[in-house]
DNA sequence: CTTGGTGCAAACATTTTGCAGCACA
DNA sequence: TGTGCTGCAAAATGTTTGCACCAAG
């Protein structure tokens, strides 16, 4: 089965940033995303709803991974109600144009990160604490690269988890 | 959370292969994976049962991954019946002694493989057909080392998946 | 105004668990 | 012969869905 489901719509095609990338001020990115959304939802004759917007919002305040339930959470702090169902309907809209996409390391909870900015697709999961690093590493796209097209692939992404611990010898 | 809960035991620690490595014949290590598996039960004061011998060994007779179902049907198709409930917790504990391992790429199965043999750690996962092929990458374990050495960080494992579709370029 | 969106609660699918009887060591 | 194991069915969990009402465009 393809990966892509999206509830019952075509797969929204990823959107190229437009601007905004790399820096280290996350508020300095939200009006974009928000504008790429935006374009994405019209392109697919959605629409951009307030409780579309605060998700997004709050997604884009987190650091680095975060679950459904804590973003219905800090939804919840940040006094709007969404329910449950919305969160959950957004976060595969949101995946489906690349603004967020889904990690996935514990049979129990998805885990989700913005696709945007400096966010990488490796992970380093510290088996003791269940703390979890993400960052980039470039490295491992020529080898990656090299794999696929030496069986004529063509790769679409990756993700890379490290299982740790503390380093006692 | 550790990644490590088994039920209610404490995890079983991995015991070394003794020989039967690298072999093509899956029948040649069914003797040695089952000896394997009955000294982790002894030392852990667990009993052999005919049903977790017949899990292991419908489990070696699989190729790559599998799921929870699947090995429930291979049994039926069998002749044995072993309820659902025996499957799991069975798969925990050959998990937590290292036979099998868990490998999380969609979110609503687990998939599992043999942790023996030349079974790998990096999957090419055709996002097109669905088709998952497994492979061993060591030039992956260097880079991932040196990751953690620079971090005061020892590797336990890792998994890469790489998500690719044909190339028609 | 029309089409899609929301919240709620019920539905779902996979995995886990409580319990009574069974069987390995 | 006692502790652990099994099967069953019920529970638990994260996610999805049907529906009636609401709101964006």
């Amino acid at each position: 089965m393809p990966l892509e489901s999206s509830m019952g719509l075509e797969p929204i095609k990823p959107v190229p940033t437009d601007g905004a990338h790399g820096h280290d001020d996350s508020l300095a990115i939200i009006e974009p995303l928000c504008a790429v959304f935006r374009r994405a939802l019209k392109e697919e004759g959605l629409k951009y709803t307030p409780e579309r917007a605060r998700i997004l919002d709050t997604i884009i305040e987190f650091d680095g991974l975060f679950e459904a339930d804590q973003l219905l959470d800090a939804l919840k702090a940040k006094g709007y109600s969404v329910s449950k169902a919305t969160v959950y309907r957004t976060l595969k809209l949101l995946e489906s144009c690349s603004i967020v996409q889904q990690v996935l390391f514990d049979r129990d909870q998805s885990h989700y990160q913005l696709a945007f900015g400096k966010q990488g697709n490796t992970l380093i999961i510290h088996v003791d604490t269940g703390e979890v690093e993400t960052l980039e590493l470039p490295e491992l796209i020529a080898l990656r690269d090299q794999i696929c097209n030496a069986r004529g692939l063509k790769a679409q992404g990756h993700k890379l988890q490290i299982f740790v611990i503390a380093d006692d010898s």
